[in-house]
DNA sequence: GTGCGAATAGAAGGGAGATG
DNA sequence: CATCTCCCTTCTATTCGCAC
């Protein structure tokens, strides 16, 4: 998929990259073998030799940060399929009194494989060597929210891994009203007690935790993992759903399964939603 | 309110073709 | 060959919408 990508060179918008293509130059290769094809201008050519060039070693050495430098934000997807293998699902919780004092009360990191939440007061400090590890991260809505979130709260992380945010690529769909109101829609099913529980709810859950009920905790840490792992799904479904507007011919995605998370007793969730209730 | 991305419109750059 | 205009594309600025 990346390969057929040539809007990251300057100067090469979503009209030349289409032009490219009709002209039968489809990957890097091509215009560099066969670049008499096509006259463009002496210095959108430079650059298109020098990028180019520059595209294959990054795409050789990992540099995942060069292609999200270069490429313009609307079609950061494309770098998925080359990346997918060291990626990280992200979400995080919040709490506290709703201003500057808001903390992060829990992380999920999901990889595809494992799904791993780190806890205020519990694992949290393990969280800025673990992200390292990886290449790319996905969130919904992780520009605005989780990732300066974690950068104000980790001082001294400095992330070197791409970010793909799910928002604005699932409003480019026509998916928008929050993730849970697009897991409704894609048909991602969460288990009927989690149904209606938001992010207002894992405020309370943690608190209920800081009073000493361990089941508000992994009650918060389930939401916080559907959360995370439901990500998974929809950056498979949204890869889908711009392969099949893009022209040129490229492999789906299988829509993956939802992975084992935390076992949790339900009842915590009824009692915070019912707060007089014993 | 915050901060990002989308969308829009207008400006700027450069090639193609016409003209003298 | 030099100059001019036209046109296409990118670039830039601005406004708007969105989720929290």
């Amino acid at each position: 998929m990346l390969k057929y990508t040539f809007q990251h060179v300057p100067s090469v918008g979503e009209k030349l990259e289409k032009h490219l293509w009709r002209n039968g130059i489809l990957q890097w290769e091509d215009y560099l073998n066969s670049y008499e094809k096509i006259k463009l201008p002496y210095n959108i050519h430079r650059n298109m030799e020098i990028f180019l060039n520059k595209s294959i070693d990054a795409l050789n050495n990992n540099d995942v940060l060069f292609f999200e430098r270069f490429l313009p934000a609307k079609e950061l997807w494309r770098i998925y399929s080359e990346f997918m293998n060291n990626c990280v699902f992200l979400d995080i919780e919040t709490a506290g009194k709703n201003g500057r004092q808001d903390f992060i009360s829990t992380i999920s990191m999901y990889n595809g494989k494992n799904i791993k939440t780190y806890v205020k007061g519990i694992n949290l400090d393990a969280f800025p060597r673990d992200i390292e590890k990886y290449s790319l991260i996905i969130t919904y809505n992780g520009k605005l929210f989780d990732i300066p979130f974690i950068l104000h709260t980790f001082k001294h992380l400095h992330l070197k891994s791409a970010h793909i945010d799910l928002r604005p690529i699932l409003q480019r769909l026509h998916l928008k009203g929050g993730l849970k109101a697009i897991e409704k829609i894609v048909g991602i099913r969460r288990p009927k007690f989690l149904r209606k529980i938001d992010g207002y709810h894992a405020i309370l859950l943690w608190e209920k935790y800081q009073k000493g009920d361990s089941r508000a905790l992994d009650g918060l840490i389930l939401y916080n993992q559907e959360d995370a792992s439901n990500l998974h799904f929809l950056m498979h479904y949204a890869y889908n759903k711009l392969i099949a507007l893009f022209p040129l011919p490229t492999e789906k995605l299988p829509l993956p399964q939802k992975p084992q998370l935390i076992k949790v007793d339900p009842s915590v969730y009824f009692e915070i939603r019912n707060p007089h209730h014993r």
